[in-house]
DNA sequence: CCAATTGTTCAATAACTTTTGAACTAAGGA
DNA sequence: TCCTTAGTTCAAAAGTTATTGAACAATTGG
């Protein structure tokens, strides 16, 4: 049971800019980049939302090539798809994480650090 | 009579990315990047829609901190606020110009009309 | 098997965005 | 003054996105 991501070169512009132009969205992308690669669930992000609103709008960011989802068990590992997205739009990501590192106006995610069964 | 715009360090990232999330700000904003900052006027954009929906489109530019309209006549002269960008997202604007400096997807102000295989 | 955990899907609704035409203002020239 | 040019504003319609709760699946552990 895989889910559906777009290949690297199907990856667009305005879909990515539109995704990322949106405070929980840009949250959950600022939260994956502190993590440094490590996969989180979609549990790890409550605070931003209900389960069914994260839901939506992990969707979003899957879709447009941001995330990708591994299923492993009951959950969703969750990453950013840092390298495609380099490779796609260089310096475009970097300089978004940057520009949202220090931005207070963002929601964030306060610390849960939850045990993923193997 | 000057037009309102927000200052360097009230420019969202969120409103931002928002804005550029749509294929016909993100080709005005190519247009203006390649243009040089030679200030251009409505009319010039008359390619990406009618005169009503540019209007709205580049209001949307200026009320996020994009683009600077200055009133000349009765000329609106657009330029990209490339330096003030730059100092509030450091490298944000030269990558999403890069990235869409070869979108075919993107609409094309003037002759840069996307050539399709028959 | 049963129950808990994890997350999705659905339908409804609320909220926002885009696009349009008609009417408008303001400046500049004949 | 009258006409043209440049662009805005308004209101309506159409389309899209975000948020919610209830119901649903799939997996895991007891």
């Amino acid at each position: 049971m895989t889910l559906p991501h777009p290949n690297t070169d199907q990856i667009s512009l305005p879909i990515v800019l539109g995704v990322l132009g949106d405070p929980t969205r840009l949250a959950i992308v600022r939260y994956l980049a502190s993590k440094q690669g490590v996969p989180l669930n979609c549990s790890q992000f409550l605070d931003l939302g209900s389960k069914t609103n994260l839901s939506y709008h992990l969707a979003k960011l899957r879709e447009a090539g941001v995330t990708r989802a591994e299923v492993v068990g009951t959950n969703r590992m969750i990453t950013l798809r840092r390298a495609d997205l380099d490779a796609r739009f260089p310096g475009l990501l970097d300089s978004v994480i940057a520009a949202a590192g220090d931005d207070p106006a963002l929601p964030a995610v306060g610390g849960h650090d939850i045990e993923i069964p193997a």
